[in-house]
DNA sequence: TGATAATCCTAACGAACGTTAAATAAGGAG
DNA sequence: CTCCTTATTTAACGTTCGTTAGGATTATCA
């Protein structure tokens, strides 16, 4: 009746698994763990999920690739280096449990947890990454001849600047990420 | 007495070790798998490594750090770009037990495993990472106004073309490395 | 050869795991 | 009030885990 307050069980389930799917691994997290730190007794997590794998799996699949193409529909700016900046600066304050998620989708993409039916997803994903951001950069190259390695240098530097925030959980200044972007993009204005 | 074909136990236990803790993660490795593919009985383990967790960190501590600073007494060279080139080509030839090594210390890096006393000895060694390059990047950085900036977007650069091929084990030409590079230190040459 | 130390094995321990059966509680519909 | 669905629990199943006790085998060398 009055359960505004209090998030729905499923949910809170999800969010403290993807705390645990972090911290531990897949094999690390154990169900009794997460219901503990739930506060709900061990069975109901089967109750709203079939197994462990389709916990994990429903993250990935869907909290991480939402998260993903969130992400992605961000990107419209005029100026190419303040846009990449915002892009990567704005991870910082992405919330805690965003973060996390993100940090479970970065350890699957790299084959370090989840399976190989999750990383064909992934790959599929990457696929479309380097045409995306080539489309972005297209009207702001100027010589044909090293124009794609432009894009993958500059796919290649969001890479880590993504995972220093996200993974490593380090902040980063607007002024360094503007720092770095424009010594790839130089000549790009 | 004719133990010359066959390795040392101890070394082979390692090995597979290594190989295991690579594919599932520090809690999907049982000792009882490893000890299936080295062909030895279970206590075996028991007798050369104390426990689980410590045979995890001697591949850590020893086998990573070792690679690490084989790969660091690598460089030197007349052109900068040639260098950083070969650097990261040359790892596409890396053995596949020194590839998967590397990759677990990378795990370790993003805390995807291991636990904190390796995080800290991770750190200690991340702190050397920049100005050990900055040394070497050193007399051909020109204006000193972005220097420092060069030298962290080529560090993150190199981040990202190691985890290409050490964790995705992909294979990068010489090529593609040498745009990327030249992208970043276009300028110093 | 025979003692001593280094290797190696079979067998088992207790604990923790993923999962499920079965029962109970709560809440609205008729 | 009864019935039925949904939500939740206690208790346990069988399996696998890390680890160890205790004995067997092999090498070393006096």
């Amino acid at each position: 009746m009055f359960n505004i307050v209090e998030k729905d069980l499923r949910e809170r389930i999800k969010e403290v698994a993807v705390e645990h799917f972090n911290s531990n691994g897949y094999h690390g997290t154990t169900i009794r763990n997460i219901a503990r730190d739930v506060n709900c007794s061990l069975p109901m997590i089967y109750y709203y999920y079939n197994n462990k794998k389709e916990l994990f799996d429903e993250i990935i699949k869907k909290e991480y690739f939402d998260l993903l193409k969130r992400q992605a529909a961000l990107l419209r700016t005029n100026n190419i280096i303040d846009f990449y900046t915002k892009f990567v600066y704005d991870l910082n304050s992405l919330s805690n449990y965003d973060k996390k998620v993100y940090r479970l989708g970065i350890k699957v993409y790299l084959s370090f947890d989840g399976d190989e039916e999750l990383m064909e997803i992934m790959d599929e994903w990457e696929k479309t990454i380097l045409p995306r951001h080539y489309q972005i950069l297209k009207p702001y190259l100027k010589n044909a001849d090293n124009d794609l390695a432009i894009v993958r240098t500059l796919v290649h530097l969001l890479e880590t600047l993504i995972e220093s925030i996200v993974v490593k959980n380090r902040f980063l200044s607007e002024e360094e990420i503007r720092e770095e972007i424009s010594i790839v993009l130089h000549g790009c204005e």
